[in-house]
DNA sequence: CGGATCAGTTCCTTCAGGGAACTATGTGTT
DNA sequence: AACACATAGTTCCCTGAAGGAACTGATCCG
């Protein structure tokens, strides 16, 4: 980790931090998400060192965001799953690869597409209003204090 | 950083992650987005060593993500704005900041709260299908390969 | 028995982060 | 003029995290 610890900040971006933050964390996710599961598939996808893999998954576990599955018995063989907490955490990765392909894809267009199970459409994330269902982008917000504020 | 650069890798998280993924990133993004936008601030506000402070201030301008805007010229005296890139970068707050709301406020409830212009109301981000306009999660995909894959 | 697979752990080296001190430039104060 | 003060960094040393390779242990295959 970044040896300093977000969690105990009064700041929701923080304590997201503090649970996928580090390196290779967001990756981990997404190997998860689209069903690369196991240590070894994982550790060759992305090429980060074992070390590093078994400390994330081991924090991942440990925060609720992933599960460790034995799905042999002899011989002994695990897999990782999402939670619905992590599940739910899998929006991030979906924000975070539209501001990727919008700034950062370059000539070649965007690696992978997202074809929704809704309208049979390729499609992107668009960010809206829970009460009203208008577009809800930074510059469509004020920042108040809430009951939780430092 | 942390070591291993992603900027190169054929996935648009990896890329992303380039840009804002190092430790701390994510936090100096808050504070230019709510109006803390010059050195000292960012620095007594977050804790973050000074040394820290100006590699990842240098890094986002060059990612396109922040300007270093002069604001007095006697005494020189800076300070670092949003570019559109990096207002855009900001909806990936919005979302971490959704999550951690969700999972990691516990008792006290959330810290800040949004109020949506567009309805006057305190509300949260959802996401949704550019295409339909229906809820769009991690479970509403399938993931395909697009013209820039590997 | 030898070799292969999976899931890690251990070890060593290098480099990034923490923290304090220091620099540079200009302002206001006595 | 001398001094403190503010901003915006830079430099230094020390510690700890990341990279990478080797090693462990359990189990199956031929």
């Amino acid at each position: 980790m970044q040896r300093t610890r977000f969690g105990d900040m009064a700041c929701s971006i923080a304590r997201a931090l503090d649970v996928i933050g580090e390196p290779w964390s967001p990756l981990i996710l997404r190997d998860i998400y689209v069903g690369v599961s196991r240590f070894e598939q994982i550790q060759q996808d992305l090429g980060v060192s074992r070390k590093v893999l078994a400390e994330r998954l081991k924090w991942l576990v440990e925060s609720g965001v992933l599960k460790r599955r034995q799905y042999s018995d002899r011989p002994p063989r695990y897999e990782y799953t999402l939670t619905t907490k992590g599940i739910e955490l899998c929006d991030l990765l979906l924000v975070m690869v539209r501001w990727g392909d919008r700034w950062l894809s370059g000539e070649a267009g965007p690696p992978v597409r997202y074809l929704h199970h809704g309208c049979g459409r390729i499609g992107h994330v668009e960010l809206v209003c829970s009460e009203c269902g208008l577009p809800m982008h930074a510059t469509d917000v004020d920042v108040l204090p809430g009951p939780g504020a430092a």
